[in-house]
DNA sequence: AATAAAATATACCGATTGGTATTATTTCAA
DNA sequence: TTGAAATAATACCAATCGGTATATTTTATT
């Protein structure tokens, strides 16, 4: 009579549930990701959250908690699409010092569509959240020390096999490439200068090329 | 019978009226320029303001139009309390490398004083208004491209007694030195990490080094 | 097709938002 | 000391805030 086991049955519907779940919580978080990235925390409302969405409360809240539980979804979301890019194009590079430069291509907005709406995520968040709140403040840092350490990295790399010459500091120029390329978004962004930003971006290749 | 003309009469409730109006006024401003630096605009309430100054809303919309008005004001201050130190340390200095360098030992945090609460206004504001508040964003732009000319200007005269090599693009090493040290607030700011700042600091010192 | 559950919509909540009109108080010249 | 103007406090406004409880509709399983 009994066709399934009790487990089975509690399995799949609860598999059922998540994977539907999960598929409006992406939904969600993609249509929000972007109005976090432009208005900010404190600036998004509920309000503007269901006309991204086309959603009502009911089935917002009936997905997240609160407003912070998206943002943080948010916030990682736009995060990812940054990455993604710079992984996909670091991947076509061999020398350390043709990865390195993948940073200056794509925050040089070669690839704009690499970035979300509103810009830099990590600099967004970070300059909101520095202040006023604790989790985001901790998710922004953890990605600039990442970043840090990635360049980092390759920098050794480039070290170990004579590519770069060995006094560099890895540490010392990993951090300063990622501070000139953010400083160098919030410039060419709020002033809306091309020429800013190719300068900018020239002084991040001389930054990269004086390794060698 | 008539000891004083109209014009008189006039010009004095003028003054007293300007003077006694500008002292509350640059009060209110006082008091609330460092929360819109924290809490930014959006962020910041009119009870924020009522609490930061003790004073009650009639008194506040008395002297301000609204919100705005207090923010516009507010981002002014700030701006000039910065200025002020890096002027009075600068004046100090006699070579151009010296007058360059001021900006790494202000912004390198050696100067604490020199910023309000919540960091630089100039990024702070840069970062929440690009995207939602026009006249914010550029009153931003305007300190961005005021500073950088500012070091332009230094490096041309450098040039010109031969203290920097002529090759140099002053406008590029300007603008890079703004991305580089505004950029290295906000890693500093965010991980809390004083060896960021100081590696960052290390880099915008050799940029200077760099143009002789 | 029936049913249970999951997802969404509706309607509402108290609190707070920015802002205003009015009243009370302070200031200051005459 | 007084009278008028300047200033500040009080009380109130509609709108919106984030959030919740309940009702309705969709979805999936047997």
């Amino acid at each position: 009579m009994q066709k399934y086991t009790n487990w089975y049955i509690f399995a799949m519907l609860f598999a059922t549930n998540m994977s539907k779940a999960e598929r409006t919580k992406q939904f969600i978080v993609e249509k929000t990701a972007p109005i976090f990235n432009v208005k900010g925390y404190a600036g998004t409302s509920v309000n503007d959250m269901m006309a991204a969405t086309g959603l009502t409360k009911g089935s917002i809240y009936g997905n997240f908690r609160n407003k912070d539980d998206v943002a943080l979804a948010a916030f990682d979301h736009n995060r990812k699409k940054v990455d993604q890019v710079v992984r996909r194009e670091m991947e076509k590079e061999k020398s350390a010092k043709g990865k390195l430069m993948v940073y200056a291509k794509v925050y040089g907005n070669f690839y704009k569509d690499a970035f979300p709406e509103g810009g830099c995520p990590i600099l967004n968040t970070a300059i909101e959240a520095d202040d006023t709140h604790a989790v985001l403040r901790e998710k922004a840092a953890d990605a600039i020390t990442g970043w840090k350490n990635n360049i980092a990295g390759i920098i050794q790399k480039g070290v170990a096999n004579n590519e770069f010459s060995a006094d560099v500091d890895p540490e010392q120029i990993a951090i300063s490439i990622v501070a000139l390329i953010e400083g160098g978004i919030m410039v060419a962004k709020v002033t809306g200068k091309l020429n800013y930003r190719t300068a900018i971006m020239k002084s991040v290749e001389k930054m990269i090329n004086d390794l060698s």
